[in-house]
DNA sequence: AACAGAAGGAGAGCAGTGCTCTCGAAAACT
DNA sequence: AGTTTTCGAGAGCACTGCTCTCCTTCTGTT
C-alpha cells in the first residue's frame, strides 16, 4: 500500500484499473444525485443503484458515507478552485485590482448558483459528527488562495499600511498571514477577511432562501454588494 | 400564568390545555437534541422517546418533520430576535450608531456560538425540499428589523446621501425599502445589505470552520472584523 | 345524565436508510 | 499450480419518517 515505493501513478494491472475507473464513477453519480437532492440526503443505496451495483460493494471503495462525502468534498472544492483561478488569470490588467475582485466574486456566486448543493455541502452547515480530514483542505485552499495572491498584489502596489489592529489581532491570525504572505499587513488581511466573509454571506444569504422578500433582481444586486464588499474600494477610493 | 387571563387565547378545556402543554413539550425536546445532533439527524422518534410516547403520537400535534423543524425555526428566529432587541434597547446612547450595530453583532455571534446547531437551522443550508411557509419569516424579520431601525435612525440623523446606484439596482431592492422604511437612501440600504452579509458570512465560516487554521482567537477576530464591516464607518471617518 | 362524535394514545407495519456480516468467484501474487 | 487478496452479491440489523388500525378518553349536545 506505500504509495512512495510505488513510482507508476497509472494503475497497471486491470484489477487497480478497474478500481480507479468504478471509484470516479461512484464520485460521479453522487454528484449527479447532489444536483437534485441536497448533502444530508444523498443516498449510498441510491448511488449503488444508479451503477446497478449492490449496495455493499460501494464500501469496497468508500468505507462510510461520510469518506464519500469527503470525495465530494474534495471534488467540489477542485472544481471551483479551477474556475476561480482560471477566470482569475484571464484578467489582463493584473494591477486592476478591483476587477480581479469582482472576477472573484462573479466566479464564485456563478459556480454557487449553477451547483447550489455543492455550495450548500463546501459553505453550508457542516453534516453533524463530521469534520473534514485533511486532505480536503489542501483543495479547500485553491480559492483562497487567488485572494491571497491578489492582496499580495494589491500590498506590492500601493503603499503599505501601518498595522492598526490590535496586538490580539495581529496575534491570532498568525495562521492567515502565514496563508497569504508576510508582506501583507495586518490592515489588508483583515479587509481580506471581511471581503471574503461579505463574499460567501451574501451567496448563503441568497442561495438559502433569506433574501426572498427583500431582493428581486438578484445579478444586479450582487453586483452592487460586490462593488461595496471590495477589499480594495477604500485603498481606490483614496486615490 | 398570564395565559389563564380571560382572552381567548388561553384554552379552557383540560384536553386543549394538555395540547398546548405537550406541543411545547416536543418542541422543547426538539430544542434540546438540536443541541447536540443537527437539524439533519433529529428524530421525531427520538423526541417521542425523550417523552415516553409511542411516535405515531407525535404525529397528531406535527403532521411532519418538517412541520416540527418550521416550528423550532421559529423558536429560533424569536430567541434570536428578542435577545437582540433586548441587547439594542439597552444602548443608552441611541446616537451611538456604530456601538449599536457593534452590540447587534456581537448578540448575533454569541448567540450562534452558544447554539451552534440552532445557527446552522436558520442560517445554514436548509433541509432540501422544504421551504420555509410564511409563518417562519414574520419572526426572522425581527433581528433584521433591528438593524432596520438602525439604518433608519442613521439616515434621521446623518445628511442623506445621494442614491448612487444604478436603477436597476434601485428597482431590486425595493422590498428591503419596504421593509427599512422609504427616508433611507439607496447607498445605506446596500451598506447595511453588505453589512449584514458580512455578518452572517463571518459566523457561518468561523462556526463551520473554515477558520481552523486561519484564526486562532476568534473572539478577537471578530470584534476587529465586526468594526470593518459596520454600515456606518464611511460616514463615521467622514465626519 | 346519556350519548354520538371528536381527539389522542399505542402498536404494527411499510419502505427506506447506513452499515456489517458471510459466501463464493475472480484476479493477483508466488 | 497453488495461495492469497480483492471484490461483488445477498441477507440481515438497527434505525428512520410515516400510515393505518384499534381502542380509550374526553367534549359538546340533547
Amino acid at each position: 500500500m506505500d504509495l512512495d515505493t510505488d513510482h507508476r501513478r497509472a494503475p497497471r494491472t486491470a484489477r487497480a484499473m478497474a478500481r480507479a475507473e468504478l471509484t470516479r464513477d461512484i464520485v460521479d453519480s453522487a454528484r449527479k444525485q447532489l444536483g437534485v437532492v441536497g448533502p444530508a440526503q444523498l443516498s449510498v443505496r441510491a448511488v449503488a443503484r444508479d451503477l446497478g451495483m449492490a449496495s455493499s460493494a460501494v464500501y469496497r471503495y468508500f468505507p462510510s458515507r461520510d469518506h464519500l462525502l469527503t470525495a465530494l468534498l474534495e471534488s467540489g472544492y477542485n472544481e471551483l478552485g479551477s474556475v476561480v483561478e482560471e477566470a482569475d488569470s484571464a484578467v489582463v490588467d493584473r494591477n486592476d485590482h478591483l476587477l480581479r475582485w469582482l472576477t472573484l466574486g462573479r466566479c464564485v456566486r456563478g459556480w454557487a448558483v449553477a451547483h447550489p448543493y455543492d455550495y450548500a455541502l463546501l459553505f453550508g452547515s457542516p453534516v453533524p459528527g463530521y469534520d473534514a480530514p485533511q486532505s480536503t483542505i489542501q483543495p479547500a485552499t485553491r480559492v483562497t488562495g487567488v485572494l491571497a495572491v491578489l492582496l499580495r498584489d494589491i500590498a506590492a502596489a500601493g503603499p503599505v499600511q501601518q498595522p492598526v489592529v490590535p496586538a490580539a489581532v495581529h496575534r491570532s491570525i498568525t495562521g492567515m498571514h502565514e496563508f497569504i504572505g508576510t508582506e501583507v499587513d495586518d490592515g489588508l488581511v483583515m479587509a481580506g477577511a471581511a471581503a471574503w466573509s461579505g463574499l460567501i454571506g451574501a451567496i448563503s444569504l441568497e442561495l438559502f432562501g433569506h433574501l426572498v422578500n427583500a431582493v428581486s433582481d438578484h445579478d444586479a444586486y450582487f453586483e452592487e454588494l460586490l462593488h461595496l464588499l471590495a477589499p480594495t474600494s477604500d485603498r481606490l477610493a483614496a486615490h
